[in-house]
DNA sequence: TGTACATCAGTGAACGCGCGTTCACTGATGTAC
DNA sequence: TGTACATCAGTGAACGCGCGTTCACTGATGTAC
């Protein structure tokens, strides 16, 4: 890891992955999923077209690279949320139901990335492993609730949808292009904790 | 509406508009949202690359259009399905959280047009009408719940939340493979009645 | 410490492709008189 | 009933474009001896 010969333009980039990954995620922002390709990542890292194919094979590679970062940031976000929370059940899911929504808000790129649509690898362990993290602490907070057996599909199905449906009609404007956010989820919230009561 | 000449290729088409409608969501069907191309539609519906422009102006006309017959039969279901519920508010509800599901289950190509960040004209009135149509019947529904008085927004981000979250999730499989969707929607809906009463 | 060599991470040019849109046009239709 | 003419709904060719991917290559790095 030592400084390229000369800085900032070395034949060798550095660290090329991440930068193509930053650059992924600037492009996304900028244009949506329907404007993302590969070619404008590579030339605004900088560097050949044919470059990121050393790193990621093709396009569904560098999107499935981006989902599986974004399926670990929200599990972490949730599981930080979990244990920052009031430690009750309820308050648990309660913190986790938001955390879900801020993530959304605070990163609606990889947001989209995971739940969009856009081609993703659905045999790449590591993206699968975060999804099955991200969705285990939904489960066991849902499996800590009082009265619950092991059997709680149904209950995570009304979390994760109420939660997950809120953030989605959310990002696209539906409740209205300048409605303010925090009262709705407050009050998503407190539907939810009624409904699984 | 005569016969044409020469039955089924004549000059004129018939009606051009509706076979490109039904080609665009076969088209939609089969490749998904990203595969959609204007001239694909034209290719199919016999006709040559410049005529769609003629009745569509562009591609985001057609998805437009597309957008608007869906808005509308969805605002048409959940009309029926209120009028042949039981009647009490509830039970109108749980019929509409039913027919908004069962709709993006049985028209899940113009569901995602309507809700899959597709490129719409938001300026169409035809188009925010049938949204408003749709969204009416929701909000009006809640509104006949006991104990309601005018603004009930945060219920019906709630119901309407939880239901298209759903609705997205399970077609996209994120509930599983194979996973059977009735039982779930029955969980979700005796869910939502809870955090509404 | 020096050197041969394998490997890594880039380049740059080219491939073949399909896209949305525009344009001047023409054949068919329908309407006014 | 006939006819001139406006309008409608198509054609077909072309525009310019950017895309994903592949290929043989080469410069830089690092390692074995």
């Amino acid at each position: 890891v030592n400084e390229p010969a000369t800085p900032d333009r070395a034949y060798h980039h550095g660290d090329l992955r991440q930068a193509l990954i930053e650059t992924a995620e600037a492009l996304l922002a900028e244009r949506g999923p329907a404007g993302f390709t590969l070619r404008e990542c590579a030339r605004r890292a900088g560097v050949s077209v044919a470059a990121p194919a050393h790193h990621f094979g093709n396009m569904t590679g560098i999107l499935t690279a981006i989902a599986t970062l974004g399926f670990q940031e929200l599990a972490a976000a949730m599981e930080r949320a979990a244990a920052e929370s009031d430690g009750t059940p309820h308050g648990q899911l309660r913190a986790i139901g938001r955390a879900y929504v801020t993530y959304a808000f605070n990163q609606p790129h990889r947001f989209r990335v995971i739940f969009g649509r856009l081609p993703l690898d659905k045999t790449d362990s590591a993206l699968a492993a975060a999804g099955a993290r991200a969705f285990g602490v939904l489960a066991s907070t849902i499996a800590a609730l009082p009265g619950r057996g092991t059997q709680n599909d149904g209950d995570v199905a009304l979390a994760w949808s109420a939660v997950h449906g809120f953030a989605t009609l959310a990002l696209d404007k539906h409740f209205g292009e300048d409605r303010p956010i925090e009262p709705l989820l407050e009050h998503i919230l407190a539907g939810l904790e009624r409904a699984l009561a």
